[in-house]
Order: C-alpha cells, then structure tokens, then sequence
DNA sequence: CTGAAAGCGCTTACAG
DNA sequence: CTGAAAGCGCTTACAG
C-alpha cells in the first residue's frame, strides 16, 4: 500500500527525524531551512548533515499551514490546446516557479459552471491567489471568493467587478490604430470576424474596432461564429468571399481565426494577400510567425503579464491596486500592405 | 497584511468553528465531509447548514497531512507554447481534475539542471506521484526519487531505467509502417529530419526508422539541427533541397519541423506536395490538420496516455507495472501520395 | 543562539 | 453513530 518508504517508520524522514539524529530541538531543523532564520553555524552545519543521511525534504504542505507565503498558486485555464492559451501559461508558470511559488492549475472546461466550481475549489486548497485566465466565472461567484480573503487577478478580461485585480490591454489605442492600418492600406470594405459569445475582452475589441471604423464614416460587415477556432476563421472567409459585399480588408479577433481566413481565402478562392486582401489579427500566437501565415497582427504583452500577477502576490502588494492597463503593440508583417505602416 | 478576513479570528473558518456552531464535535464535521463516513442524517444536516453559514471550506492542505489519497500530482513541463506539449497537458489536466487529483505543475526550461531540480522539488509536496513530460532528468535524480518513495512516471521518454512506470509508444510498428508509406508511395531519395541532442522518444523515431529503410535497401540522407522548431525544419528543407541528394521524401521527427518543411519547399522552393515531395510527421498536432499544411502523420495517443496516468495513480495499482506501450496511429492527409495508403 | 510548548487544520483508531 | 484524544509535520512566540 505504501510505496517503497525510505525511513524506518514507513515515511519519508520528518523534523523529528532529522533532529533526533542531529542531537538537537525541531526548532532548530526548523530554523536551518528557514531564510533568515538565527542559527549557529554548527547547529546548522549538524542539522544539514543529518538531513543529509535522512534525505530529509521539508514538507511544504505542512509548512503551509503556519506558514502564509508558501501558499499556493492557483490558475484557471482551458482550451490549452490553444496557441494563445498555452502561451500564456507558458509565461506564466514559468515566473511563479522563479518567484518560488507552486502553481496548482485547474484545467476548467467550457462550460462556464465548470468556472464556478473550479473557483470554489480554489478555496480549499487556501490558495495565496487565484488568477483565471479563461472561462467565464459568474460575477457572483468570483464576488464570493474575494468576500471569503481569496484574492482573484483577472487576466485581460475586463469584467467590471469591484475588489478584484484586473490585468487588461489598452483595446482603445489598439483598435484605434488597427483602423487606421486598414485607411492607410486603402481598404474600404472592412470586415470584422468575431464569435457569438463574446467575452469580456473580445467585446472591447470588436466594439471599439466598430465604433472607431464608424467614426471614419465605414459600417463594418461584422460576421459572427460559434467559436474562435481556425475551423471557424474558414467558415468566416467562406461565407464573406461569397457574399455580394467581398470585403478588401478584415480584422480577426484573433490569431487563430486569422490563421484559417488566410489559409481559405488564399487557397479556396486563390486570392493574394495583402495584394487583394488585408488581414489583421490579434495576440501574436507563434503561428503568425510562420511563413505560410505571415500575419499583421497585434502582440499580448505575455511577459509583463506575467511580471505583474507575480508582483502582486506579494504581501506588501495592498489589495486596492486593481487595474493594471497593459499595451498590445503591432506586429508588422506581409498580411497588411506595406503602406499601412505609419510614416514617422 | 491579511486579505479581507471572514471569520472573526481573522482566518477562513476551521472544522473547530463548524463544531462549534452546529453543536457537534469535530469529528462529526470531518466525516461529514469525507465520503463514505460514518454520520447520522441529522448532525450531517446541522453540520452543513453551519459550514454554509460560516463559508466553511475543508482546508486541502491541512487534510493532506493525514490522509495519502488527497496528495497532489506533479507534471514537469516544458515548452508549453510548443503544441505537442500544451496538447499533452491538456489531456492530462483535464483528466486529472475530473479524477478529483490537483495538479502541481512546474515549468522546467529546457535545462537539464532545472529538471533535476524540479524533480528534487517535488518530493517537498510529497506528491502522489511526479509526471515528467518534458525535460530530461538525469538518470540518477530519478532514481534517487524512486527509492525515497516518490512515484515516477515517465511519459514518451524511453529511458531504461527500472523501478519507473513508462508510458510509451510502439515505435517499432510505427516506423516499420513509416517506411512502407514512402515505398508504396514511390520516393527513393529518402532523408530524416531530426535533433542533433536526441531525448531517448526521437532516438527511438530516428533509429528504428533508419533500420527499416536500410534493411529495404536505401540508405536515408540524416539531417539533425539544434532544435525541433517549426524554423529549424525550415532550415532543414533549405539544406536539403539545396543540396546534391534532393530528397523525393523527407520524414520528420515531430510536426512542428514538418510544418516548417512544408512552408519552405512550397513558399522557397516552388515544389507542390505530394507531387514532388513526401512528407511525414509525427505528432498530430493541431496544426497538422490546418488546411495550409494539411500533413499526414502518426497521432499520439493524447487520450490514452491521460488515461493510463490517472489509472496507475490508484493505490490499487502495484509499483510494478513498469511499462504501458501504446499505438500511434497513422492519420491520413495530403502530404503523402495516395498510392502510400495500404490496400485493405 | 536554543529548546519546550502551543498552535496550524485536519483525520482516524478507540471506546462508548 | 459519536466524541475525546492522539497524531500528521511543520512554525513561531516565549523564556532562557
């Protein structure tokens, strides 16, 4: 039933373990893996070597429970097989290991009561913080958690909750500027590819990419799918290269539909890009990159969202800073004619 | 300093203030929520409404001191924003967390000293068991986990190493069935794009590939590069094309090369798939199946693989079951002829 | 600098 | 079915 147990009592070596062997107090085990904690050099020098002998591991569960810093992290993700989603916490997980923190990550599904139970959840495990990086947990809910001392970091969804630390991208000057890529490549049918659903973020692109087209005097086509996959992106190109009003430019919600808009208008309808078609995307995925896309597109800031949720998990970080606008800066590629990019 | 406290001691509530309120010991809260204990219908109701009152939520950490099943599970990863790795974590977390499991991951880079750490680091969660994905922890360091009790599992990485459950692949029918897809489909010229520093997974691709196509009688052209990214296959395809030998068939060791092969012989090169060139994969990513690259490859069996690491974490499950080897399917796409379809 | 003691929040034999 | 008690493995005032 025990798997293979090293000490003699059938565990992994304990304090008590390791401070009968050393001839000293658990006190002091306790002090020599404690930064900064008083020891002697000799006590420590007896401690370390015992631990040694006894490949004595301080458990950190139990230090959990005296200890506030050593809790845990917890991130909400889904859809990792998503560039975007992946990338993210790529970034992510990779500061808090460097930052010393343990990340328990809570793949929620689609479903937004899967959210809601997975923040629930979060409350067992005590955790120093909850970031949601997708799904879409009920206000209520998340209301809860922060009521209960959980301390939620919502990351570029720009809900309107009160107490809770938002970490969002600056969609105005972003979208501002992306109309202004489609007037300078002398586009005049704009479409606007977007999903159904829309959350937070994908509301603030699409609306303000809307109102900032209008306020140029050009009513965008806008098409709306029932996700934000590639499969969706063709649907869109499909549907919009067909229709009466071809459009010469679109801008995609995301990398990801972009990638199959690119791929179904060059190859189903054998259109040049950016010659006959502009495109431009949004969170600069690793395939934009990539010689068969090649996309203009917009770049999430991954890096400084990840320096930002790790600085706010410390302690002396107060709880009121809660709006962190980030910017998303373009990204010059070949899906946008070259005299989109402003003169300086 | 503390965040927003509920209870009035300043901490979320404990089972003691549960006990309290509904009048019952602490016991009885315990087992209310543990299942399958022993409660009668009435304190189990008194004990709920109490927790409901005061926001009870049973502390995971706390309760892992004493009991093994809540213990977490460890991954390491790495290159997360890689898609055959996020897709695999995906899986994994998802049937994780619907095994009722918490996840611990940790982001290992492509050091093999931070493995090694990762790997120490782990015991400090006394985990159920450690997942290694990625990343290559020397021999030795898991050994060393292994005999302090600590259960390791390895996933696509065919190590020798006893004690350890793998999880892995049937190379031997895949490659055998590779290289027959490249006869039936014509191609004689026959080059293998690889990794100069080979994890034991890609030896095993790279190797019983080479055998099988000598014991046919051709000799494969071997190009290995730094990396397994989608522009080291770019760099591949330039080479080799480049070069005296101009392949009529190329096999990659992973997708993301045979994307970035597929780019440059089209986009550079002029060449039309499959007519002029064959290309294999191995991975299926998400990718593989983008209208743009359109590739025929061997899928991991992403779902299986999840399977079997949650079934071997029961503690039913004995130690011994060291090896699982699972099937990579052929998925048929247009980067083969259609002549390299096997007849039924 | 050091140790005895109390505490963190749970679970689980053991009696009843 | 139930509760008192001991235990899980740590940390941290408190005296010395």
């Amino acid at each position: 039933m025990k798997a293979k147990p090293i000490a003699s009592n059938g565990h992994a070596a304990s304090s008590s373990d390791v401070a009968r062997r050393a001839g000293v107090s658990r006190s002091a085990v306790s002090r020599t893996f404690t930064d900064g904690a008083s020891v002697s050099a000799e006590t420590r020098a007896k401690v370390l070597q015992a631990a040694e002998e006894l490949h004595y591991h301080v458990n950190f569960l139990a230090r959990g429970l005296s200890k506030q810093e050593s809790r845990p992290v917890c991130i909400l993700v889904s859809n990792l097989h998503k560039p975007y989603h992946a990338q993210l916490l790529d970034h992510l997980t990779t500061a808090l290991q460097i930052a010393q923190r343990i990340s328990i990550i809570i793949n929620v599904g689609d479903d937004p009561a899967a959210a809601s139970a997975a923040l629930e959840q979060t409350l067992n495990y005590r955790a120093a913080a909850t970031i949601v990086l997708s799904g879409a947990p009920p206000a209520l809910m998340v209301r809860r958690c922060v009521e209960l001392g959980q301390r939620v970091i919502l990351v570029n969804r720009a809900d309107d909750l009160a107490d809770v630390q938002h970490i969002s991208i600056d969609y105005e000057t972003a979208m501002r500027s992306a109309v202004q890529m489609f007037l300078r490549a002398g586009c005049h049918k704009i479409a606007l590819v977007s999903r159904a659903v829309r959350t937070p973020s994908l509301l603030a692109r699409e609306d303000l990419f809307t109102r900032f087209l209008r306020a140029e005097g050009i009513e965008p086509q806008i098409w709306r799918g029932q996700s934000t996959t590639y499969q969706t992106g063709q649907q869109a190109m499909r549907e919009l290269l067909v229709g009466l009003e071809r459009p010469d430019g679109v801008f995609c919600i995301n990398d990801l539909m972009a990638c199959g808009c690119i791929d179904t208008a060059r190859l189903e309808f054998g259109l040049r890009l950016p010659e006959d078609l502009c495109i431009l995307g949004f969170d600069d995925i690793a395939q934009a990159d990539w010689a068969g896309y090649d996309l203009t597109t917009f770049a999430q800031p991954y890096t400084e969202i990840a320096q930002f949720v790790v600085a706010s998990l410390s302690p002396s970080e107060t709880m009121t800073a809660d709006r962190i606008i980030l910017t998303a800066r373009p990204i010059w590629r070949g899906t946008m004619r070259a005299s989109a990019v402003p003169k300086p």
